[in-house]
DNA sequence: ATGTTGTATCACTATCTGGTGACGAATCAA
DNA sequence: TTGATTCGTCACCAGATAGTGATACAACAT
């Protein structure tokens, strides 16, 4: 028997990783946790406190959202158009979220409870998403856009295909679990990004 | 006693609906059911066969998805622009998910779970986009232009953002709690939608 | 070697769940 | 009135859950 307090912690933090990738949140329990780690429950509330302090450790512990580096698309000196640059960032951020599949379950949960974790991840989106949003609208020469109603539309619709895409393949005639369905999704995107600037400009 | 085989059924029939609309499909079990139509269980098993039973009556009770004519836009003579309808016929489908608290439990159901009540709204509104794909698809006179791509897009953020207005009052700094942030979302809508067809036009 | 501290396990309670068999009582036909 | 059928209640089962008190055992300093 190995008598370690931090290694047992870790598997503690591994289990919850492991069943909510494995087994979704809905399994997600005292019980089923410990039984994952091989470790008895009991340690769970002394070295968490209980689900809550677990799940709150978990959230710290890993990188569940991408960092701004991996989603943030540098303006282009020649292509200035904003569009454009909203455009990458979005589609990056479909990327993104696409590789982690536990950020994805995370994301299915949070739209259906609340609780600790739901709570942080929440607050670190709408933090982040705030940062970026504020990188950008300065770049705006368009004060009639409405940048943050444009990307919460397309963040709202990548989030709900992401969760959605781990359990249906298809989704309006659109392959949502293939690379080559993403393509189309992606061109979208893009397309919607920049002709809702440059219509203005073309009246 | 009231023994009348007819009204228990309509009983529990109508439990199900105050008990998802009140605490979401999680709590909803034989006991919860059983307790709030004030109904002993075992008349589920009797009367429906089981939970699965219940629900496809359930289904069969309900209008969850908007009938057609509640969304469907005539294509004005005049303003003959295939975006402009498609934007229409997106912002119905918001304004009439909106109104339907049900739905949106059992839209946000869909998403961690498949039964037989999600299934059937899955196949239902599945089945219901592509009629309304077929309407429109045929006017399109820009065979590059993906309807399926830009509805699956503007759809899965409706619904998305139908979802999660339930339990969060603001999403990307835009209020989805309320009549005005919706507007600046329809508005949003429209204008993504007709852009996307006009921009290569103004090419 | 001894005792103290920290670490992990066991055993138990209370409560919830889905599911079933036996029984009580109202209704209707004879 | 009798009797069968329909409808509803009760009592229980097995399994799962969250949570807790007592206990075993390893490690280490004295």
């Amino acid at each position: 028997m190995v008598r370690n307090k931090e290694q047992t912690k870790g598997k503690i933090l591994l289990a919850v990783g492991q069943l909510l990738a494995r087994d979704g949140f809905t399994k997600l329990g005292i019980n089923a946790i410990a039984r994952e780690a091989g470790v008895d429950k009991v340690l769970i509330y002394r070295y968490f406190g209980g689900l809550p302090g677990l799940l709150t450790a978990f959230a710290e512990s890993t990188d569940f959202w991408p960092p701004a580096s991996e989603v943030v698309a540098t303006p282009e000196p020649n292509t200035d158009q904003l569009g454009t640059v909203i455009g990458e960032v979005l589609v990056n951020l479909a990327k993104a979220l696409r590789k982690r599949p536990l950020t994805a379950e995370i994301l299915a949960w949070e739209m259906v409870e609340q609780n600790e974790l739901t709570d942080i991840l929440a607050e670190l989106r709408e933090q982040w998403i705030l940062d970026l949003l504020e990188t950008y609208t300065f770049h705006s020469d368009q004060p009639q856009a409405d940048l943050p109603a444009l990307t919460a539309l397309m963040a709202a619709a990548i989030h709900y295909l992401v969760i959605r895409s781990r359990s249906t393949p298809v989704f309006n005639m659109v392959e949502i679990d293939t690379d080559r369905g993403w393509e189309r999704l992606e061109t979208m995107i893009r397309n919607l990004s920049k002709s809702y600037f440059l219509v203005s400009a073309c009246n």
